[in-house]
DNA sequence: GCTACATTGTGCATGCGCGCGCAATCACAG
DNA sequence: CTGTGATTGCGCGCGCATGCACAATGTAGC
């Protein structure tokens, strides 16, 4: 199979699938690579380049058609189906989490919560009842969760995340900041809000005017 | 200047910092380069060039000084000062933001959070009372933030971004899930949980067992 | 049905990031 | 002070991502 694809290619199509939902509910037909491109600051050649890695679906003198092409990216995201998740640590950040709604309208659902503190385990959260995390093991026999959310203290993280590989989980998305080791068959994202801004400073660092 | 230095490079540094914190809590005097490339998943040769845009930090036959290397990478990256941030939109992730303990021991200090509901304004939240977006502008006058935070919904992103540019933001950390548009000596960096899963799935598509 | 036009799909060149490999350099032991 | 061993700094080549340019192809108008 043509496993030859650019992960930066596979980075870049769920922002086109972002821009095509929007296009869709505003009810448009057709778009071509210029003005998606135009959305997302991306090349309308990167656009048709990364799209033919897949198959041919515009068409000339037109563009896209976006309920179609919004089809095939979510056939090759793999997100036509829905994709259960369980969460580690359940505090600030993990509430934040069970509260957002912004995973269940793309598929993802949220089917287990855990954590180790006393107070927290037993807890119902968003209609959600939080596990200790000493029954995760036995718990995910059931669940069968493909994905794992971790929002547990960096001292922690390693050691959840353990866990979690040893559970079966396929992809973390990892918010504490540690850089984790996780076998080759497992995907890792880290989400760090202080790396992003530590990289931002670097380009504004003599733009004027301290406090 | 050495204006040349790629941006992966300076989205790596960050890393390099965070991993150099631990060790010099840890008590460590000296890490070469490829123990450190081992904890964090890049090659020692990826370390030594990256640092080798910036000067010569390291000994040969020894490695680097944990403590004043970390010291060169802040003066790098422009983290040696304090730099303030302000945020906009106090809902359930605003309030974890501004809870969140991670930001303060890296120098950045949130100095103003800001919101459209008139339930939230007026209320105090870790010992910062909340201002309408109405008075941002001249609020801004005073703050000075160079940073600012976008925690609103989708549909009110761009606005508030352009609202934080007009007032002289210069780097933006965008939580909404859209691809906004900033002058270009404004940086802007992007987090969305929901693509990271997204491209994660494509990997693990394949590997079986669904609900 | 035919013509004019718009836009895709892609071969190809350019540029850039990555990592190899080695000489230069430093610490340390004797 | 000299020899040994280790690790850095960096020149260089390779590979890959990016974007240009154009032929292929479909649309729409007449
Ligand atoms: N709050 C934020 O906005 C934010 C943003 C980015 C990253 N983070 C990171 O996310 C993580 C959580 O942040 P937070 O603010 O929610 O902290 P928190 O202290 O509020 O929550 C951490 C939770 O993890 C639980 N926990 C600790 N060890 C555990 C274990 N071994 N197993 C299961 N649960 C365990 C704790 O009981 C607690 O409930 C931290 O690593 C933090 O750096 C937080
Ligand atoms: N909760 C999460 O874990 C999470 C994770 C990732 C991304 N996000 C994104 O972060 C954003 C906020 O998420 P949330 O869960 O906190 O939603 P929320 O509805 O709880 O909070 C949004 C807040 O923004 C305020 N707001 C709306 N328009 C505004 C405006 N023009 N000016 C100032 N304030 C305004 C609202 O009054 C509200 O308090 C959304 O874009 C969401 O997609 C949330």
């Amino acid at each position: 199979m043509a496993l030859e694809i650019p992960e930066v290619v596979i980075d870049r199509l769920p922002i086109y699938v972002r821009a095509l939902t929007v296009l869709e509910r505003q009810g448009r037909d057709v778009v071509n690579s210029q003005e998606l491109g135009g959305k997302l600051g991306v090349t309308p050649a990167q656009i048709r380049k990364d799209l033919s890695y897949f198959g041919r679906f515009g068409k000339q003198g037109r563009g896209y058609n976006v309920k179609r092409l919004l089809e095939e990216l979510h056939q090759i995201l793999g997100i036509t189906r829905e994709w259960s998740m369980v969460l580690v640590g359940v505090g600030q950040l993990g509430r934040a989490i069970l509260g957002y709604g912004g995973f269940a309208p793309q598929g993802f659902r949220i089917v287990g919560a855990f954590d180790v503190d006393s107070a927290a385990v037993g807890e119902r959260v968003d209609g959600l009842e939080v596990k200790s995390i000493d029954v995760l093991p036995e718990e995910m026999r059931q669940l069968r969760a493909q994905l794992g959310i971790v929002a547990v203290p960096a001292a922690s993280a390693q050691q959840v995340i353990d866990m979690l590989v040893e559970s079966g989980v396929k992809a973390i998305l990892n918010y504490a900041p540690i850089a984790a080791h996780v076998p080759p068959d497992v995907r890792i994202k880290d989400i760090d809000p202080v790396l992003a801004l530590q990289s931002m400073t670097f380009y504004i660092k003599e733009s004027g005017a301290a406090p």
